[in-house]
DNA sequence: TTGTCTTTTCAGTAATTCTTGAACGTTCAG
DNA sequence: CTGAACGTTCAAGAATTACTGAAAAGACAA
């Protein structure tokens, strides 16, 4: 391993902890991620110096993330890893699995939570509170499934848009407001804050 | 506490450790969140059964992800916490304090890597790999910032608007091609695959 | 200043999570 | 059928992180 790859891969097992996996998984998602060629598990636990058995599991962390590709090579048992070309590719997988981790779980207890009947004055504001976020959330969540549909090249044109977006909206709603209805313009009752 | 309460308390406790904070965090700031008054670090400790240094631990971190404002009582010394009123505050903070955390220190040691000159063909292809994921995650960082700005209108505005996004921006590019210039169509040359 | 109320720090302990080697299961060539 | 090559599981030890009580530090009224 060179330095340059090295550096990468050390850095990947420092930041999985904040990124909800644990080191062992960090650095061989860099790992995979950098070299051009797929590798199989015993070249990884050689590389990294992990066990074997520590390899195999992270590796099945990974494909739950459906973050690498499993495929073989002619007259070669083992399973040789690697992941999408395309970062996009990648980015959606991550932000995919991020809301089914992060994002559901919470929105399915806030719905169950709803459907209570309050009778204190302190549930009644919980119950408030409670939907406020149930709203937010699900709107996000919503627009995470949509994303994920967009083309690389459509989301790159989004982002690069940034705050510039406001004025396409402006826009919007201006000519919505002449030819009437269809393109509902954002204001009055909203649901995320009911 | 009511079990309504409770049980919001005691899922944010659980979710805590997904969203990169432990669960004495995860349920101080959803048992905040959801009382109608302010809270008291004394009454925290007491209503959840934690210890009051733990409290006092969480509490500190919380305003480290700015999640949290403090406030003074008249004829009272004692600090209480609330959250912000709109929930689209809320999370403003939580996206700002994520990307500080997730992002840049990743972003920061990807431009360091590609300041180096690569001498093999395995750097060369670790380099061309690290570029490609330096420009996404760039473009995701300033995108971050951008979106910071906007109002909460705006914000659910674009959120309700989806996967639609595609179509408006459609129509951008051909106003552009027609008008000239000024909002470059996002073909060609692109950063984020360069 | 002193005394009281409050928050913070910190070293030790508890709890959790990670990592490993050994055992086990499966596949397949010979 | 046998044995070698792989992949997986799991109990136990190692490492890390969370939590606590005691003590220190800070704020403020008298």
């Amino acid at each position: 391993m060179t330095p340059l790859v090295q550096s990468f891969v050390l850095h990947f097992g420092e930041m999985g902890g904040r990124w909800g996996v644990n080191r062992t998984v960090g650095q061989i998602y860099a790992l995979i991620y950098v070299t051009a060629r797929p590798l199989n598990a015993d070249a990884i636990a050689q590389e990294l110096g992990f066990s074997r058995s520590n390899v195999s599991m992270g590796l099945k962390e990974l494909e739950a993330w459906r973050l690498v590709r499993l495929q073989h090579l002619p007259n070669d048992r083992r399973e040789y890893f690697s992941t999408p070309e395309d970062v996009w590719t990648i980015f959606r997988a991550l932000l995919a699995e991020r809301r089914r981790r992060e994002l559901e779980p919470t929105l399915s207890m806030l719905r169950d939570s709803l459907l209570e009947t309050s009778t204190t004055p302190e549930d009644e504001h919980a119950q408030a509170r409670i939907r406020a976020m149930h709203d937010l959330l699900d709107l996000s969540s919503k627009w995470f499934d949509d994303i994920q549909r967009l083309d690389s090249r459509t989301l790159t044109q989004l982002m690069r848009l940034g705050a510039r977006v406001q004025r396409l909206l402006a826009a919007r709603n201006k000519l919505s407001m002449i030819a009437g209805g269809k393109a509902r313009p954002a204001s009055g009752r909203d649901p995320a804050t009911r």
